[in-house]
DNA sequence: ATGAATGCAAAGGTTTTGCACCCCC
DNA sequence: GGGGGTGCAAAACCTTTGCATTCAT
């Protein structure tokens, strides 16, 4: 398998602060793996791009780890996984990436660094957990319906938004 | 007075995109501006450090411009308003000016910068015309409530939140 | 074979830091 | 007079770019 460190456990994941992991994406099966990996395949042939090893590594990575990464974090995981691959070609893939709706900007984080995560179809929002750095994500109708009535009512027309909470844990036990 | 060429007009400011500046902070009048020059010199003596001419001139200037920018465009306009003042004096001084809530961090333009803004009693969220890059202001009651009871139903209790949506602007010419 | 992708290193742009000198209290 | 502040330059950081080499097709 190659992950096992990653894919191991079953039970719910537990955060520093007690509180599960609930709103986080699971971990893709093997099966998921390998749509992921046809559908980059299928767009790097669409584009008249290669597929490479260091793409599929870094694509997996990302898919692995549940996305919401910053550039620099991402580098850093794959120097630490895959010796070799350079920080060049991660900045690269982020790209291209992007461009394959496998990845997407999400929010900025306390650091004023952009986020990456899964690109997924449906909007959410985030939730910027102070206690242990962790991403959360929610979606409310009645917030989104509220906002397009008083864009609009501003005579502006939206194009994306972004709106992210910075919060304590409830169930911090520190 | 000095700064005749930001206070001239008395008519509202058009945009580029034909709409007024209806959102935007009016320029504060010399009395404000010593309110927040005797705000700035307060705490800079309630904290031991000392009130400097640069600190203030900087601090003007953000006034002056009614705040939304980034660290960048403050180090540029600086340099052309007040040649002397170092960029590193600059960066300095927003963190002085944030500590004195004089200044605050705002949103992050598409671009991925920091802006700042005048710090204002009173929570807004923004709009970010992709148009003409200005940043506008909006505050909803129902959209905060809404949020509010979504934060805690999920466990968290919010210390803050940015709300930004960028969009096209509909009075747009072009 | 051929053109794209990679790794390295160098360059770019932004922000921080070290230090001698300056100035506010 | 003394300690914080400033300007300059150098360093630190992150990201992009140029180029020779490697690799996918």
């Amino acid at each position: 398998m190659g992950f096992s460190m990653l894919t191991s456990s079953t039970q719910p994941r537990v955060l520093p602060c007690g509180r599960p992991k609930v709103c986080e994406a699971n971990q893709p099966s093997p099966e998921l793996l390998e749509v992921w990996k046809n559908q980059l395949r299928g767009y790097l042939i669409s584009q008249g791009l290669k597929y490479t090893h260091q793409r599929w590594k870094i694509a997996e990575l990302i898919l692995m780890t549940g996305g919401h990464l910053d550039a620099q974090a991402l580098v850093e995981q794959v120097k630490k996984m895959h010796h070799g691959i350079g920080a060049s070609t991660v900045y690269r893939s982020i790209k291209v990436l992007c461009d394959a709706s496998i990845l997407k900007e999400s929010l900025t984080d306390a650091n004023g660094r952009v986020v990456y995560e899964l690109f997924e179809h449906g909007h959410h929002d985030h939730i910027v957990c102070l206690d242990c750095d962790e991403i959360f994500e929610f979606h409310d109708e009645k917030i989104e319906l509220q906002q397009s009535a008083v864009i609009q009512e501003l005579d502006f027309r939206e194009v994306r938004h972004r709106h992210v909470v910075y919060a304590h844990c409830s169930y911090r036990v520190t």
